[in-house]
DNA sequence: CTGAAAGCGCTAACAT
DNA sequence: ATGTTAGCGCTTTCAG
């Protein structure tokens, strides 16, 4: 029953030899039309199924790539992986998923697990605590075609693919501006990353822009729990006159609100609040927050593209960088 | 430079055969702990890493298990993979999950891929679409451990794990009797899936136990979107007198408020929702909907417990169906 | 055009 | 306690 069939059985069906039967089933030109027609319809006929765990013994060509999320529940990361799996059917590649759960030796974990599956490729997005590149470095080492995705890094010659950050700030801020908003806020989340960089550029250049003057302590920090966005938010509110707050994402924009809630403040009318956010329908969920697309299927197609890329050609481009021309939506719905 | 190191080298670096060398490296007490220490100490002295891929071609044991999700993008399911995952984590396999996207070819595809990659167990939720079970049936018929999980069917004997929607439904409507309701109805998906049914029932207990009486015509049918829930909605509240919606799941809850909006009515004052969520979230966004938690983590954590139960034991109770002890939380905040 | 044979890296009888 | 050998299913020289 659990008998799959081999090439061998059908060679012995045929009574030809293993190797003829292996490159009529690649329609090799070095067989004859006749044979080679017979042999795949026998091949049909017996059910066979290639074994590809024997193929990639024999050519280290696995036929999967891996994809390394720091969170799978994540919507974004979850439209990254859909991108990119529409691309890998095309190539007849088989996507593997897993995700670190933002934690470093999980995700060293998983490299080295693709790795050792002889995956043909990885796209992987840095985890939080991640800031000892030596995984990387060893993929790169391996010359395992590698390509990162939003959570990426400089200091290391690599391809990757990242949503425009700055620019997306830019317009969301600029955003509250054209609604009238004068000092506005902007809630990041921890200092050192990159993201929260990237959104505080666009974020003043918009204020720059716009002939607001940018005020450092209206930008806070706190961590990506809705918690500590509320609890950071409400003593801003206490201490600043503020009447927009630009939030690095949806969690604190969501904490952003509660604050305001807590201090008897109206969303949009007193504060309005703008955030990043991935589906539609967060918006939906609460009109109140504007809010701005940063396009992740696109980002997964194109990530996946760049590493197909790679795949095919053998060669790579270290210092490429594309940054995913995403078609920004402003979904209005704040009076401002 | 890509060349890795294998058992033959170090066997060759030891002058020891290379079975001496496997059988140390995996703790044979057939070898002195002498030599087996001394073998690997090189192994690792050496950088070696075993090819999973001989392994499994040899004892046709991959160590992977395939999850088959109709859509990851969906938090639950993307809930359930974590779960799924944290299990696997511990008994040493790697999880690949692919998404159909709801589509059934995709879904028999996806099954064939994890055959013909040798995956030594499945779980599966099944598509939208999905009602032929040749599939499912093929994976039993290799003798593939496999675990069906929420959208399941009866048409097989096979393990399951579902979540007990009657009762959560039940709990849900009740929540809303207790609130005051007495004209509730029911937003419900197309009518073929077991999820509604399994949610009327729950409906109809509640409203027995309450003393109210069921009207058929209250249960109005939409397919999944936020669209067509709310007109569905619309022609509902203006042909009815309602003063409730249970709704089946989040996207027709957002269509059901939608259509209250418009219709110029207040959620939850003129018209109560309650909705089923798959994270806080969801709630936090509009809490003005209430709302039943499903726990899909713990699903994924029960289901892979199954699935091992089958790898490790090699039997199976196809019988089986688990129910998840979901622990239901309604989050209250509307004023019924 | 087709076959024989080697071997990918590893495991597991079967020796010794 | 260790070595020898025969494959797992397939691809790929090298010979006809």
């Amino acid at each position: 029953m659990n008998k799959r069939v081999t090439i061998k059985d059908i060679a012995k069906a045929l009574d030809v030899s293993i190797s003829t039967v292996s490159r009529a089933l690649k329609d090799s030109p070095e067989i004859s039309p006749k044979t080679r027609e017979l042999i795949k319809k026998t091949a049909k006929d017996m059910k066979y199924h290639p074994n590809p765990i024997a193929v990639a013994l024999k050519t280290s060509k696995s036929h999967t790539i891996g994809v390394i999320v720091p969170k799978i529940v994540n919507t974004f990361y979850a439209g990254v992986v859909e991108g990119i799996e529409e691309i890998a059917d095309k190539h007849g590649y088989q996507v593997f998923v897993s995700s670190t759960n933002e934690d470093y030796q999980k995700e060293v974990k998983h490299v080295n697990a693709f790795i050792n599956s002889r995956a043909d490729g990885v796209i992987l997005s840095l985890s939080r605590g991640t800031t000892v590149l030596d995984h990387i470095q060893h993929l790169q080492d391996l010359e395992i075609p590698t390509v990162l995705f939003d959570r990426t890094t400089k200091n290391l010659k690599i391809p990757r693919v990242v949503t425009d950050d700055a620019k997306a700030a830019y317009k969301a801020v600029m955003h509250l501006i054209n609604g009238g908003a004068k000092n506005i806020a902007m809630l990041s989340g921890p200092k050192h990353l990159l993201i929260g960089r990237n959104r505080t550029r666009g974020y003043q250049e918009a204020l720059e822009k716009a002939g607001l003057t940018f005020n450092p302590d209206l930008v806070i920090h706190s961590d990506f729990t809705i918690d500590n966005a509320q609890k950071a938010t409400k003593s801003l509110l206490e201490n600043e006159d503020v009447d927009a707050i630009f939030c690095l994402n949806d969690d604190l924009a969501v904490g952003a609100i509660y604050a305001a809630k807590e201090l008897g403040l109206n969303v949009p009318e007193d504060v309005a609040v703008v955030g990043f956010y991935n589906s539609k329908r967060s918006h939906y969920m609460n009109p109140s927050i504007s809010t701005v697309d940063l396009n992740p299927h696109e980002l997964g197609v194109l990530a996946a593209g760049l590493l197909f890329e790679h795949i095919t050609s053998g060669e790579v481009d270290n210092e490429k960088e594309i940054v995913v021309p995403s078609n920004l939506i402003i979904r209005e719905s704040s009076k401002r």
